[in-house]
DNA sequence: AGCGGTATAATTTTT
DNA sequence: TTATACCGCT
């Protein structure tokens, strides 16, 4: 049955999912149930089957990384050229199709993106010219509510105008609009809804491509937005007889909060009428006492569509379970546990810490930092995002477009040249009143700021005429020097960081022109404009990276493909990859990573879950699949730990044990430390704190059995009347056991803030509410 | 223009 | 606690 080299080694389930006919299909991937190896392998096997050609294949993925992960596979397992293969993101694939028909979009020939960063500012440039409330209009708001309409696939004629708020909001979108189109550049959500859009609207041009992509595959479907999903009917309707492959599980969909909506999944098994359900439940990656964990955890959400993972390898080690007393306790605990796994053999980088929220990172952190053990955190600034590169982008952007006034603004006095806020504003008020680019009205400042605007224009006109038929290193090189970003960072005292970043940009630009050859992502296909009839079906591009527009002949420079690559793949984040480091990263970043070793931590309520998760049902079973998602991260060890006591906004938090550990099998457990009844018993507080004095846990661990220790001094304060403290368990006949937050007033006065877990932060009268001290 | 003080708010994130 | 924003001063 499986002579055939691609399809050994595969599951029953794997097989039929690879081998599907040409229909559409819903294959419901599991955590480590090989969903990329399925992905590839089908392509793959259609070509290899003569079933499609190169051309016929569009694969839609959220990430480059995924993108990428599934080309390097590809074609290791096929000889085959991926150039004609539209194999890219959602955004990556709208820019090559807006590249190729930039003109039936209305857009400038080499139109540039803008990252989240540069829409803020945007934004902001609006709500000031508009001259509104920065408090009633918050710039980030309204960037959400740009892109948010953008994705409901609404323009500013179509968002209904419920109330006054509303109706600015609309003329604030409206105005952004007439902004990008006079400076010739577009926001991520606009690739998407500028390609939907021509789709709708240009009839030949949708059959086209509805008769050259026989096969549409888009892998994490459970994360697609309604523009996504109809982007992708507009590529690959119901019924018209494509192969439609939706890849997805809906029990690792966590992006609600932005968007995705898990009920695309339902929708297209509805409307794509699809017959062929593929679960793919086999797991590669974790042992069974993982499984059993994640498997029971999820069984408490609703609205599944229904799937268990399961493994040959066996029960493997129990889960491991401990509590701290502090945050800080937690830290130093899981310090030693990794240096002591490290120890015994696994590479650190093979060690994962996870936590539900950024700020949580600290605490370990500098436990790490203060043992001198090499850790990454994920997150933060990305390379294209620094400022010093972003300045730079602005230099040649505005080689490219002097129109682009984002860039304009981010660098006219960067290096400072005498150019004020006050010069500026009399600048965007000409601009203003003329519809004209700020490049286009310097001449209508007059005195020495219009002196020095206009040194600025003719600074970068020349850089301009200058680097014109350079090279791309050579008129980075040159903006460099010409602008004065290298000046202005070697006299700064902490620049010469930045200078690596510059050297870095001029590095990156040399890659992206030779390995990459910067047409994938860039640069137009030769598409006829006018429709089909002369289109060759899947011509590859010829020999690479320059390929005429259609119509024009014209060819898009390396210097606008390599601005289109940056605000498209914003690049890693500092860390230094390659080191054997320890890897810190919130459980959303960890989706679709493995480690031998995963520790979650702070698991306790109102952390995670969060506590703004927890006004709806929604929000809980989306916090519930996190913590599925991060359970599934684990291959052979997997520890959970929460505490008693954590410091957040600066103040110490009294926290009660995540309700996740109430959904989990007992049989699959193993308290490190004693199994609390209640909370806060002195037991765990005793034993955390002999543990602080330096007995060390490792030792107690490997054993797999904790002594009892004598007891310490407890540190608290003197015991008011009411025999409370803050941190001290108690039992309420209605809310059940809580933690006490706060304390305030005396006698009858006496109120307290007990934190009761699911049940909510409760401000409590002591002389009427019945609590229970539990100790 | 740039510095330093105070106020304020603080999930999750890719493109 | 800490990062960022804004204001006022030099």
């Amino acid at each position: 049955m499986h002579d055939d080299p691609l399809l050994r080694n595969l599951n029953p389930e794997q097989h039929a999912a690879v081998t599907l006919p040409a229909v559409p299909a819903l294959i419901l991937a599991g955590a480590g149930s090989g969903k990329t190896r399925v992905l590839t392998t089908r392509i793959a096997w259609l070509l290899q089957q003569g079933h499609m050609s190169p051309g016929g294949v569009m694969a839609v993925t959220f990430t480059n990384k995924a993108a990428k992960e599934m080309l390097t596979r590809l074609s290791a397992m096929l000889p085959v050229s991926v150039r004609g293969m539209w194999i890219g993101t959602f955004h990556g694939l709208c820019n090559r199709f807006l590249r190729a028909h930039w003109k039936l979009a209305g857009l400038p020939q080499s139109f540039q993106i803008l990252d989240s960063g540069d829409q803020l500012s945007a934004v902001k440039r609006i709500i000031k010219a508009k001259n509104l409330d920065e408090e009633r209009f918050v710039p980030k708001q309204v960037t959400w509510f740009i892109a948010g309409s953008k994705e409901e696939g609404l323009r500013p004629r179509d968002v209904e105008l419920r109330d006054a708020q509303t109706a600015k909001l609309v003329e604030i979108y409206e105005a952004y609009e007439e902004q990008c189109a006079r400076e010739g550049v577009v926001d991520f959500a606009e690739l998407m809804l500028r390609t939907y859009e021509l789709m709708r609207d240009n009839d030949p041009l949708r059959e086209h491509y509805q008769r050259r992509f026989t096969h549409v595959m888009v892998d994490e479907f459970q994360d697609t937005n309604r523009l996504q999903y109809a982007w992708m009917k507009m590529f690959a309707p119901p019924g018209r007889g494509q192969s439609v492959f939706a890849v997805g599980d809906d029990d690792q969909s966590i992006y609600a909060f932005r968007g995705a909506q898990v009920g695309n999944m339902a929708d297209f098994e509805r409307e794509y009428h699809v017959e062929h359900v593929i679960k793919l439940e086999q797991n590669y990656r974790s042992f069974g006492n993982i499984l059993d964990a994640a498997n029971e955890l999820i069984g408490h959400n609703s609205r599944r569509l229904g799937k268990n993972l399961r493994t040959e390898a066996g029960p493997g080690e129990p889960v491991r379970v401990v509590e701290s007393t502090s945050d800080f306790g937690e830290a130093q605990w899981v310090l030693e546990e990794i240096q002591q796994l490290h120890r015994g053999g696994i590479d650190r980088k093979e060690i994962a810490l996870l936590y539900r929220s950024n700020a949580q990172s600290r605490v370990i952190e500098s436990a790490l930092f203060n043992a001198g053990i090499p850790y990454r955190v994920y997150g933060g600034l990305r390379f294209f995002e620094r400022a010093e590169v972003k300045h730079a982008l602005a230099y040649l952007r505005l080689i490219e477009n002097p129109n682009d006034d984002t860039s304009f603004l981010r660098v006219v006095n960067f290096p400072a040249r005498g150019i004020g806020a006050r010069t500026i504003e009399q600048l965007q008020d000409a601009a203003r009143s003329s519809g004209r680019s700020l490049h286009q009205s310097v001449g209508a400042v007059a005195g020495k700021g219009g002196a020095n605007l206009a040194a600025f224009v003719a600074l970068v006109d020349a850089m301009r005429e200058r680097t014109h038929g350079l090279t791309l290193r050579e008129i980075i090189e040159q903006m460099l020097q010409a602008s004065g970003l290298l000046d202005f960072y070697r006299t700064e005292k902490e620049g010469q960081d930045r200078i690596e970043n510059l050297e870095e940009l001029v590095n990156a630009a040399e890659a992206f022109v030779t390995q990459e050859g910067f047409g994938k992502d860039a640069v137009a296909l030769p598409v006829d404009e006018h429709g089909p009839g002369t289109l060759a079906n899947d011509a590859p591009a010829p020999a690479a990276d320059r390929v005429p527009d259609a119509e024009t002949g014209e060819i898009m420079s390396p210097l606008a493909a390599f601005l289109t690559h940056a605000s498209l793949e914003a690049g890693d984040n500092q860390a230094q990859a390659g080191q054997d480091a320890v890897q810190l990263m919130t459980v959303h970043s960890a989706k679709g990573l493995e480690f031998d070793a995963v520790f979650i931590t702070g698991l306790e309520e109102g952390l995670f879950p969060h506590e703004n998760a927890l006004s709806d049902s929604d929000g809980l079973e989306e916090e519930r699949r996190l913590m599925y998602v991060a359970i599934t991260r684990a291959r052979q060890r997997l520890y959970l730990s929460f505490s008693q006591t954590r410091m957040l906004h600066g103040q110490t938090r009294y926290n009660v044990k995540s309700r996740f550990f109430d959904e989990l099998p007992e049989h699959a457990l193993k308290w490190l430390t004693p199994r609390q009844q209640g909370f806060g018993s002195g037991y765990a507080r005793e034993y955390q704190q002999a543990w602080q004095r330096g007995a060390g846990m490792g030792s107690m661990v490997g054993a797999g059995r904790i002594e009892p220790r004598p007891a310490a001094p407890a540190l608290v304060p003197k015991a008011p009347s009411h025999g409370l403290r803050t941190g001290q368990a108690v039992f309420h006949t209605k809310f059940g056991e809580g933690v006490v937050l706060t304390l305030e007033g005396q006698g009858d006065d006496a109120r307290a803030q007990v934190n009761f877990g699911r049940h909510g932060m409760k401000w409590l009268a002591l002389s009427v509410a019945k609590l229970t001290p539990v100790e």
